[in-house]
DNA sequence: CTTGCGTCTGTAGTTGCTACAGACGCTAGC
DNA sequence: GCTAGCGTCTGTAGCAACTACAGACGCAAG
């Protein structure tokens, strides 16, 4: 039955054990065996949360998502409240990414393997500017900044 | 003496140790008591590495970085080939995170608490569209995709 | 010789999964 | 009825790159 629902939903069968752990996909019923038994319910829901996974929303702001689900004025508020800090989120990465871009780009383009004694990149890296007390860039690899409240 | 390091480099004590851990920085020596003690060639690696995660490399790559750190013309060219590598991830996640902001851009453009029945967010989030099979966006808080040897 | 900061090791938590191992459910075919 | 074989179950460990303890110890000043 996981394997139908994951079929339905695009979603991975440890992806949905992990979300129900997680609180976000409500424990089904099982069947006398102990599997479990889901519904149509249960296929929205999830729908919603990968929806929500694909525009980059944390867990947590997915369950608070689905719990405004709701249709009156003040969820709808909240929800936008919570869409509106998604999105800054997504615009602080996209800025601290085109920082490295445009360092990374600088550097490549000044490395001519060959035709140089020493590779800029290492001298770069070796000793370098240092790009005003920090505060920039920390979105490649590295965690992002964790958000308050 | 790890807190000397630490204040010379910006790089936090713990992180120092995780990277002596990782294979990154070379365990220095010890005092009798068992203090690390370090030299100015730990400054400097350490340094290297501090830059090299500003730019986004994954440790991994950091340790490629710092054995290829001779100035001939070959590891010249692999310092660059994992520049150019680093720098096409850097852009993939640039390119997914628009495709997020976009979307976020218009959902909450959309939204106006209190002058419509239904939320046009949650009903996005509830039945929307579907961007094609899928291979789009990965990259908010969801992990990178991960890079081919 | 004590105070008190710095440091030590080892372990667990973070985020969002993914990948097992080893046991069990369930159904089709004989 | 019985077995083969797939699906599923729980529980745990791993990924990246840190961060945050707890509890023990080092070391220098007063």
């Amino acid at each position: 039955m996981i394997g139908r629902l994951s079929a339905l939903t695009g979603v991975n069968i440890e992806t949905i054990r992990y979300y129900e752990r997680a609180g976000l996909l409500p424990p089904p019923p099982r069947t006398r065996g102990g599997l479990r038994a889901y519904d149509e319910e249960h296929v929205r829901r999830l729908t919603f949360i990968r929806r929500s996974r694909s525009l980059g929303f944390p867990l947590a702001d997915i369950g608070t998502l689905l719990r405004l689900d709701g249709s009156d004025a003040q969820s709808c508020e909240r929800t936008k409240a919570v869409s509106l800090r998604q999105l800054a989120a997504v615009r602080d990465k996209i800025a601290s990414l085109r920082v490295l871009e445009q360092a990374l780009a600088e550097l490549t383009a000044a490395c001519r393997p060959g035709r140089q004694e020493r590779c800029p990149i290492i001298d770069a890296l070796t000793s370098a500017p240092e790009p005003a007390p920090d505060q920039t860039a920390r979105a490649a690899t590295g965690r992002a900044t964790r958000r308050g409240s």
